[in-house]
DNA sequence: CGTTAGATGCTAAAAAATTAGCATGTCGAA
DNA sequence: TTCGACATGCTAATTTTTTAGCATCTAACG
């Protein structure tokens, strides 16, 4: 079993390195207003002085606060959180993914997301050959 | 914040999760191998334990040994997990998350099954009208 | 210029997670 | 039947995580 170190977090710091890819970047306080269960102030600080320690965060100074990013760029992120998941709970079979999302969404999706899905796939294919 | 069950987990404990979902079941020395960084044995004896205690897991006996089991099923696991991922991710877009899977994957996907692909796609925007 | 609101740095205590160890039980083969 | 291999149950110690508190700094505003 080779690691991935995005499994190697702790509770809280997934919970925070979640919070900090879906805003983006998130200054201490906007952390703590997206989390669940949210410790105090001076816990959310910590942590994220710790996880920049570890290399996962770094910040920028905005004006007198500090404001996370991400060190991985989402891109990279994505890629691995979606081969974790695809792994686990789909055996690997991308098809099988891709068709739970379309189960849990096709409701919400407008027809010109499907039409743009649509013309994805047949890109696919003709690369394919 | 609402709270997701799923992320409140610790690190051993979902990765523990993680093993037992990619095989369906296992026991003890099942999960053993399948581990990243394994501790003893015994280590995750007790955490399979604990991890039934919490509702998480529960067992089967078969033969001299316990087969430990999700509570929840498969399905509602991958739909959490995908919902998570989407969310933190893709700014929950399926489009998105679709996209991205087909990109990481286009290469190792065969003719057949891009094809399947967009017969799904297919029927969800026949049933969007 | 001085005060205040809100930020950081650092440290240490408290809580939770993780691990290992030993006693015990059971099944199958010699 | 007895032994060995391999389970489990339970408990306790260690390590890591998580939290809070206090001292200090900075920028903005009256």
């Amino acid at each position: 079993m080779p690691k991935q170190s995005h499994v190697n977090l702790s509770r809280r710091e997934r919970q925070i390195m979640d919070v900090v890819y879906r805003l983006g970047q998130a200054s201490a306080a906007d952390v703590l207003e997206n989390m669940p269960d949210p410790p105090g102030y001076s816990a959310v600080r910590t942590m994220l002085r710790l996880l920049e320690e570890k290399g996962y965060l770094r910040h920028d100074q905005d004006g007198p606060r500090y404001v996370y990013l991400p060190t991985l760029s989402r891109d990279k992120a994505r890629q691995s959180a979606l081969k974790q998941l695809v792994q686990t709970f789909f055996d690997n079979s991308t098809e099988q993914t891709v068709a739970a999302l379309l189960d849990m969404s096709k409701s919400k999706m407008s027809g010109e997301e499907l039409e743009r899905l649509s013309e994805l796939i047949e890109k696919a294919r003709k690369e394919g050959r």
